[in-house]
RNA sequence: CGCGGGGUGGAGCAGUGGUAGCUCGUUGGGCUCAUAACCCAAAGGUCGUAGGUUCGAGUCCUGCCCCCGCUACCA
């Protein structure tokens, strides 16, 4: 392998239309900040860059929505998305936004420099045009009846229904998703980019020279290439984004795709000004991509078909694209609401950021879609982060206070079981290091976690506690090793738990940590005082649990209200089947609960006739004397029936809601209590 | 329809031809320095399904079933 004197590492650029959650997490941020810190820690030159995405049409379609400006919209998620990244601990060294003034001129000019080499074709097409939004509407913003299933809510590029894939013109009936309107058909032209031009180079590129990529991403890549590419656009009619620098181009805008991977390289510029360029063009220099795997095509084709078109930058070395996180069990999603934000869990879980980092990284989706709850958070926290490695740190802090009153004894002679320890840490870290090098962050937090492991082990098994009595001297090797081994935790965990990793650091008076250290013995020196121990890690009560899954199922029941469907209608009846119903209106005299019921309320009805008494199974929606006075409707030849010992004459109606609530019916005006209802 | 990824003990995941692993959980034991934490041991899988190749298949081939993605909300 090349031997590169610096990484430049990307992160993908969240689209700023929404805060981020666990799942761009674990995809992308996590392991890309692992990346580089292991990088620094190793003494390697490294640039990680990230920030926001901030153009596109859903931006300008949020804003409409909320009556406020496109730049509204994404400075709201800009700040939230960058503070919540800050917090975390993902140690960008620029976090820019494709709306600064530096991203609209190099994007601009990238542009204009393949425009002038003429790598762009220009076509005119018909496309579908929503009058009254004024603008011309993307496929997903098309809805109309799927020409195969006839389906009527199929989306413009594709029916969900038959799974069909279409193009917007080939809708029945097409209709705007913004406004509801027809839209019309309007000739426009724009910029493609030829792809096929770049296939055979794209080819070699991946196929044959980087076959040490990901299955998922070499794989992808394949299947697109062997497909066959096409020239896809690089414009869009749109008032939003950075308009096309080119005479005549009013009212168009680069296409996001376009605009997006751009960012990198402006923000590049804005971290280290004039020096960019060894940064992206010096063949001494690596570039890795941390994306999510819907991404691929983007990062391994697009964008690299355009710097191969621009011709004088590197191409990526790896990228490599993590599948999906699962949120109890459901795919997570923006518009469902179905998500852990970052931003709320550091409000909610506060100075819990390595827990998050930790779990995400340990149960990392590196090759197909995993799964996060918060049982298995809770786990992974309580058994390994506290049960494990806090405890270890702990345990070694709290008897070298007791034995030594704080001060890090001399080793004197190794046992075997010494140096078989000593032997153990040192594969275990050249394991771990190999884990990283090759973005196998998952098995690395294993390993990583191996070493408190082998600590925990040692300690159990020589017994300092015991030894103390019968041969002090003994105790004091142990215990220095047992220094020298948290002191190689702080090392290992750096890139994965920022901050546990600093607190190790400062409790045993670590300096400069670098990775050439790990596996050494030598790094507290005897006469060290060590600081009073303090918990890495808390456990995770089981109300911190219950609270979140309670939000998630809150949200789930939101969902179920907004997406709720009447039901179908039952199977006709005759009008004399209907007659043997006698509903009649009553007048709710008095309302009691029931004893020892949890549904049941008791009525006394005035019927016209006299009263009756009747029970309702609706104790959990209404407090009994909102209802007393009001006029309902019941079933008033319903057989008697008891129910906890009392009689229940009639059944009072009720509508079901959509989130299984009721709601009592009475009649709309003022009704003589007995009156018929038919 | 297609293409890519995946379907492995209770849960979450490794494992690209040669005795089926890891973490958690469970059960039993040990220890008591430690945040009832730690250490040891055991139980638990016909590796989606039906065929095939092979001396030998979770691992290769074929059919089928299911999940996820490519498809302009979203990693």
């Amino acid at each position: 392998m090349k031997d590169f004197k610096r990484t430049l590492i990307t992160s993908a650029l969240p689209y700023a239309n929404g805060p981020v959650h666990i799942g761009h997490l674990a995809g992308v941020y996590v392991p890309a900040d692992i990346y580089a810190r292991y990088l620094r820690l190793r003494g390697r030159d490294v640039l990680f860059i990230g920030g926001s995405d901030e153009h596109g049409v859903p931006i300008t379609i949020k804003a409409k929505a909320e009556g406020v400006t496109p730049q509204d919209i994404v400075d709201r998620y800009h700040n939230i998305i960058k503070d919540s990244f800050e917090e975390l601990g993902i140690s960008f060294d620029v976090y820019g936004r494709t709306t600064s003034a530096t991203h609209r001129r190099v994007a601009s000019d990238f542009f204009r420099r393949l425009y002038d080499k003429g790598e762009f074709i220009e076509k005119t097409t018909e496309q579908l045009y929503d009058e009254e939004a004024g603008q011309f509407l993307a496929d997903r913003y098309v809805v109309g009846t799927c020409p195969h299933c006839g389906n009527e809510n199929a989306y413009g590029d594709q029916c969900e229904a038959c799974g069909t894939s279409l193009n917007a013109t080939d809708l029945i009936n097409p209709r705007s998703a913004i406004t509801g309107n027809t839209p019309v058909l309007r000739p426009t032209s724009h910029w493609y980019l030829p792809l096929d031009k770049w296939e055979p180079a794209l080819r070699q590129w991946i196929l044959e020279e980087h076959k040490e990529w990901r299955p998922n991403v070499y794989g992808q890549c394949k299947s697109w290439l062997d497909l066959g590419l096409q020239p896809r656009a690089v414009s869009r009619d749109l008032n939003w984004g950075i308009p096309v620098p080119v005479e005549g181009a009013d009212g168009k805008v680069l296409y996001v795709w376009f605009d997006a991977p751009i960012g990198y390289i402006s923000n590049t510029i804005d971290c280290v000004g004039d020096d960019w360029e060894k940064w992206w063009k010096d063949s001494d220099t690596r570039m890795i991509h941390f994306i999510g795997k819907d991404n691929i095509v983007f990062h391994c084709i697009v964008f690299p078909a355009m710097l191969m078109a621009d011709g004088s930058y590197n191409l990526p070395d790896n990228v490599p694209a993590n599948e999906f996180l699962n949120l109890e069990d459901d795919k997570i999603s923006t518009s469902r609401n179905w998500a852990v934000w970052l931003h709320e869990y550091l409000r909610e879980l506060p100075n819990r950021q390595d827990e998050l980092r930790y779990v995400l990284t340990a149960n990392a989706p590196e090759t197909r879609d995993n799964n996060f709850t918060w049982a298995d958070f809770q786990s992974r926290v309580n058994s390994e982060l506290v049960a494990i490695l806090g405890n270890f740190i702990n345990r070694v802090a709290v008897l070298l206070h007791k034995f030594y009153d704080g001060t890090v004894p001399p080793a004197g002679q190794l046992t075997e079981q010494d140096l078989r320890i000593k032997e153990e840490v040192e594969e275990t870290v050249a394991v771990l290091s190999e884990n990283l090098e090759n973005f196998k962050f998952r098995d690395a937090s294993k390993e990583a976690m191996n070493i408190a492991r082998i600590g925990n082990k040692y300690l159990a098994d020589s017994e300092p506690w015991k030894v103390i009595k019968t041969d002090p001297k003994r105790v004091e090797t142990i215990m220095n090793l047992c220094t020298q081994l948290c002191a190689n935790l702080a090392i290992a965990f750096e890139p994965i738990t920022p901050f546990a990793a600093e607190k190790i650091r400062k409790t045993f008076r670590l300096s400069d940590l670098t990775w050439d250290k790990l596996g050494k013995f030598d790094l507290v020196p005897a006469g060290t005082e060590i600081e009073q121990p303090q918990l890495l890690f808390e456990k995770i009560d089981d109300s911190i649990v219950e609270e979140q899954v309670n939000k998630l199922l809150r949200t789930k029941k939101e969902n179920a209200i907004k997406n709720w469907q009447p039901k179908p209608v039952k199977p006709a009846v005759d009008f004399e089947t209907f007659e043997k119903l006698d509903i009649r209106v009553g007048k709710v005299l008095e309302c009691k609960k029931v004893k020892k019921s949890k549904k049941l309320l008791q009525f006394l009805i005035e019927d016209g006739m006299g009263t009756r008494t009747i029970l309702s199974g609706i104790a959990a929606y209404y407090a009994p004397e909102d209802l007393i006075g009001k006029e309902i409707c019941f079933i008033a030849n319903f057989e008697p029936r008891k129910m906890m010992g009392i009689e229940s004459n009639g059944m009072i109606l009720s509508a079901v809601n959509a989130d299984d609530t009721l709601t009592v019916i009475g009649p709309a005006g003022p009704v003589q209590p007995g009156a018929a209802v038919g």
